[in-house]
DNA sequence: TATGAATGAGGTTTCATTCAT
DNA sequence: CATGAATGAAACCTCATTCAT
């Protein structure tokens, strides 16, 4: 890791943990272990850091985005395909490269925090929480539709249904204090029996 | 109101905004009109002031569950009381008293930022977000079943539907940046939708 | 003890701990068990406590002074009366009431403290600690030496040497931390040395 | 002088004359001419700043013993050579480089006022003001009796008179006040007078 | 007598930041 | 790349004091 990797990885912790005014240069700069004037040969100022953080933030969730849509249109080769798909959707876009990635889940929480008077932070919180993962099951929903595996009129519905209870299991489980392996293994058992019809 | 509940009222709202530490006395003691040697003078210390609106918050709490505790408790006089006192609990002890009270919502906004890095505010935002409603939410649900409303051996899994959606929708609407009409608008639509049998 | 005097009782304790600026109003308030207001009904201002209590202790050494020129103008009646008012000088006079005394021994503290930046108090310190012992020392031996019991010749040498070891020992025992019982023992002990003729 | 060594000079002397609490670090600043930020980048905080005065006080008390031990254990080449080495530990080591010494006298003062609440200050200042001095004349008058300048059996005795007379004149005319050259000159004239036997 | 409420001034300390080296 | 030294602004808090009740 570089100086300036390392900056950001250590604020963004504090960040997470803290929020950012919380969070003083001199803090991050003593866990860093540089002093002050030498963070800001890496970074113009403290706003810098956090725009960075978002900005990587932003990347990443672009990144897990596109993956989806490729997924998405690859064509159907085999049959069920798509549960395949379904399952890789769940299992390592929202789940091991989103919600449980370290700096995502950091991001997240930092968002939490700073959305009530960032109304762009707000924006992206909302985007990344509600926004895309709906639209991400709708599209697992679809296309399970699209198979047969579920009545087409039904799938709004079960769609809203999956949203709404993976979207309170994250902030119950995944957004709720430290995030400890308790509260994973919690939120896995959940998911799981939410998945095999267990719940709803 | 006093000078000591205008000192807590300006608090709660700029703490719920931009998190305790980011708020300074001066900040405080500029909106109440006072002078910060004032403040010393009611309050003990900053974290006397958090303190206080915390008690202030349980109390409430407290108050509020008694209130459901004791409907619960009252003889069944007429037929479908029960369905009176599901709707009180509903609009009144969930959403005007609690969720759309003004203190209350910019008391969790504040539990929101502040339980990453407290655990005692992170143990009372778990059990006011998702314990407490849960259970009532139960006993709502099990009346209905005394009552043949709804077969026994579904409560548990509509108490979940519905804990689980009301929750996503309190973060989605009532949690996220300001709270504006329109907002709450959105919440309050779709509740009723939800009541009415149009989501689940 | 009125309000007023638990004020000043309280004031000289901590006055002679910590010094007069160290200690504040609310300090004494706090240990007298009144609000600071209730203070201004008694004192004009923090200094007019200082005042009144160096009024207080130069009364309290002109009684002594007086005292002890009584004893000195009284006639000679019976032989060897000077012995018995020489050890009550000693004992009497310089012991139990002025070194020992609690409220003289706390304000010599004080004015050992203070003496560094206020010339008054540094006067009266010089006073009462070097200029009226020596005297009251002369006094004693003159008297002595007029009785024969000393030579004459010798009288102010020995004065001397008396009042250096005096001075010493009070510094060293009474002085010197916290007025303890211990340290109180072993300077009698010295004093007594002293007199008997086992150190000088 | 660096800042740092400026800001212990400038503090001892406001701490030697109105005692550590009385001074505030914006005296000490608007003094040494820098602004309070600068200050805690040399120090940690204001007790730090007495912290490094006492070590520096004892540093500079251990040298000065370790030379009075190097002069006692050095071979006797000189008829008559320890009358020479008595005269430098009283002149040099007792007064040049400590009760005339700025430094030490003002520590001394500091300790003075500061022993009566502070535990570690008063045994440094029992030590450095009772102890110390009483063994350096214990040695230097056991020397003089190995030579036979004086007899063996008086030499407790003679070093507790001068011990006595020592101190006394200390406190009557070294630690009373401001240090004037009018107190130093009563003070050098009453040792001389001492010395020469005009005393005891 | 005593208190509640208020205040201006000033206390110690931390903040983000700059700049020469 | 990194640091030492500095700073203006602002943080939290305490100070002695006042005044109406």
């Amino acid at each position: 890791m570089t100086t300036k990797e390392k900056i950001m990885d250590v604020a963004i912790h504090m960040f997470s943990e803290r929020g950012y005014e919380a969070v003083s240069i001199r803090d991050i700069c003593g866990e860093v272990g540089i002093k002050e004037s030498t963070l800001y040969y890496h970074f113009k100022n403290k706003e810098d850091i956090l725009d960075s953080l978002v900005v990587k933030f932003k990347d990443h969730i672009d990144g897990l985005l596109s993956h989806i849509d490729e997924i998405d249109e690859a064509p159907l080769k085999k049959p069920k395909k798509s549960d395949a798909a379904n399952t890789k959707i769940m299992d390592t876009y929202m789940m091991d490269n989103y919600l449980f990635d370290p700096f995502c889940n950091l991001m997240i929480r930092l968002m939490m925090i700073e959305q009530f008077h960032n109304e762009e932070i707000r924006a992206l919180y909302e985007k990344t929480m509600f926004t895309d993962p709906y639209n991400i099951y709708m599209k697992i929903f679809e296309r399970l539709a699209s198979q047969g595996a579920i009545p087409e009129s039904q799938a709004e519905q079960i769609v809203r249904q999956y949203h709404a209870y993976m979207t309170m299991l994250t902030f119950k489980y995944l957004l709720n204090g430290e995030l400890t392996e308790k509260r994973k293994k919690a939120y896995v058992k959940e998911v799981h029996d939410l998945m095999n019809g267990k719940i709803l």
